[in-house]
DNA sequence: GTCTATACATCGATAGAC
DNA sequence: GTCTATCGATGTATAGAC
């Protein structure tokens, strides 16, 4: 399986080094952030030549456009665990601890999130392109569905549903941000149970 | 006492040059990034040769290093308007309403602060020794001081203050990055008034 | 202490062979 | 389509004059 090994279609080919070159940026990019990643390193953990870099992706910029928007816009719809409405049945005291304990689980197993929270937030001024698809396609699903259901459960009580998804969503983020992306862990450590009982108390009675 | 009061002391020239050196380095490090910021720039915001500055701070990591902690310990503690326990009298409602709405006049008219926030989650990956300072000095005596006085207002008759401080400052810090950082506004407006009055209901009844 | 000039590495991007 | 080799620009850091 040499490369001069082409008997059929290039263009297939073609897809599975877009693929790579998209991998390869990711690792990057999450890890560096973007002006301190250089296209030669992406070539080379893509495990291509910068020239095909070149010839996939016009320039730098491009590229890290076309990586974030691809995350995104699919894989990382996952984490809060809140893609279908199945998980909202039940108590509203248990359906507001699943959901909170279920994000909080995806975002601890996967340290990727909090270097994508990293760059997400650090590009943020030069890419103000970019941090708008992640409020259109990661916050605002995020939140509109949980203001829906706080909403919908009228023995809530509560006054204003949409400020409250913001109260819970908020809460889980902030904590997230100080523990494990400010490294805050050590310093300023706080049981993940206390945020989760709390909030759901506060919210539920 | 002034600094023309110096018939010949260099050393009296020299810390003008440092104040002005850092200063260079706060406008382009905030704008730009760490990685994004070159040392010429620095030198042409502060009005001095590109060697002056090496012979001032060793590196572009430490430069950037004591800026940071610089910011970090002296200028940014009133972000939060919690310098004092003088703001702590009067009703739980109105001073918790009080602090929220400090906090967000202060971020509001000061973008530098933005740009701050920016910085500091964006770089907290390769910095881990700037994001503790800034959970050290910055997120823990406020988190600290409202844990306390959440705690000494029995009346409130919360399980845990700790946890409802984090709620309480998480809502808040949550609001500015999704509004202003990520620049959410239009795509997800939310009137400031909503965020504070639900969290002062939810917490105060 | 501060400057100008420069060494040396690395960057983004491209040309040309195959 | 993909590669090697390279260009021009720019980066960090320093040498040497004053």
């Amino acid at each position: 399986m040499g490369p001069a090994n082409n008997t059929h279609s290039d263009r297939q080919k073609s897809v599975e080094k877009t693929q790579a070159i998209l991998e390869g940026a990711m690792a990057e990019f999450l890890a560096h952030g973007y002006a301190a990643t250089s296209m030669d390193r992406v070539a080379a953990t893509a495990g291509v030549s910068k020239a095909t870099v070149y010839s996939h992706f016009q320039d730098k910029q491009r590229l890290f456009t076309a990586l974030i928007q691809r995350l995104v816009s699919s894989k990382y719809k996952t984490i809060f665990g809140l893609e279908s409405d199945q998980s909202l049945r039940g108590e509203p005291k248990v359906v507001l601890r699943t959901i909170a304990e279920n994000m909080l689980d995806n975002i601890q197993q996967n340290p990727l999130l909090l270097s994508f929270m990293r760059v997400i937030v650090g590009e943020s001024g030069r890419f103000p392109s970019l941090a708008q698809p992640y409020v259109q396609h990661m916050a605002k699903p995020v939140l509109e569905l949980l203001s829906e259901y706080l909403g919908s459960r009228t023995e809530l009580n509560l006054t204003d549903p949409e400020a409250t998804a913001r109260v819970f969503i908020g809460t889980l983020v902030y904590y997230v941000l100080l523990q494990e992306v400010m490294h805050g862990k050590e310093i300023l450590p706080m049981e993940r149970d206390r945020i989760v009982d709390t909030l759901v108390e506060l919210i539920v009675r």
